[in-house]
DNA sequence: TCACTATATTACCATATAGTTATATAGTCA
DNA sequence: TGACTATATAACTATATGGTAATATAGTGA
């Protein structure tokens, strides 16, 4: 990660930033198994159809996801499976935290992981 | 990453908050190679003193850095070196996308990324 | 103690953005 | 064409947060 100038940064900080929301999380959580349409995402994150589709086209525009209309669907597939090497990464960061006592009480409440791979 | 609760895609975004800023990226940049005091990632980030501060202060509540103040300084280093796998991984996601004029136009600009590892 | 330096914090402003409601756009089928 | 469905967008509100300036806190040494 050395030698990054200010520019590469701000793109290093936006992609981090697409990632740094739960239903955008939710959603590509939620594309694991599979491109679905806009309807079934919307479903399953539980959040309201604008909502959705406002963080899918946020998602699209970084990349994260690719958009294929057929029909009078629009379905959404994950772009780059990397994406969930982060997650697992982040994954074991915070699950490896949640066993140290003292870093808990920083800023995470008691509660559970379930982190299944 | 599947079977992520709620709860724990709150906490696995906020992780992601934490790197989703370009000063905060800089300072942990600044302390790839060892421990560095306050005045040090100041002068180094280019940043101000009482927005440097600010912002170590939040990689330390998210544990992200390890502090330890001695004499009248305060050191700072990082708490988890896997916080540049990281970041390799996002800089390969976004020099490949660098790569894909379809992509870049989404929303980068025709900048150059130094990748230099 | 006092002066000095290093760091943290407070109060504030400006901006970004997640979410909602309502509406627009576009495809399908009768 | 018109009704219907799926998705996107616009306008708006509320909240979060990055940055700054000023101040507080704390360690050091005379």
């Amino acid at each position: 990660m050395s030698k990054l100038d200010d520019k590469a940064l701000q793109h290093v900080a936006k992609y981090f930033k697409a990632l740094a929301e739960p239903m955008r999380l939710k959603v590509l959580n939620a594309l694991q198994d599979g491109e679905k349409n806009v309807s079934q995402l919307t479903e399953m994150s539980g959040g309201s159809q604008a909502n959705v589709s406002k963080h899918l086209s946020l998602l699209d525009q970084y990349g994260l996801v690719k958009r294929e209309s057929r029909g009078t669907s629009v379905f959404y597939s994950i772009a780059d499976p990397s994406v969930y090497e982060l997650c697992e990464l982040v994954c074991g960061q915070i699950g490896a935290r949640m066993t140290q006592e003292a870093d808990i009480s920083k800023l995470f409440t008691n509660t559970q992981l379930s982190m299944a791979k």
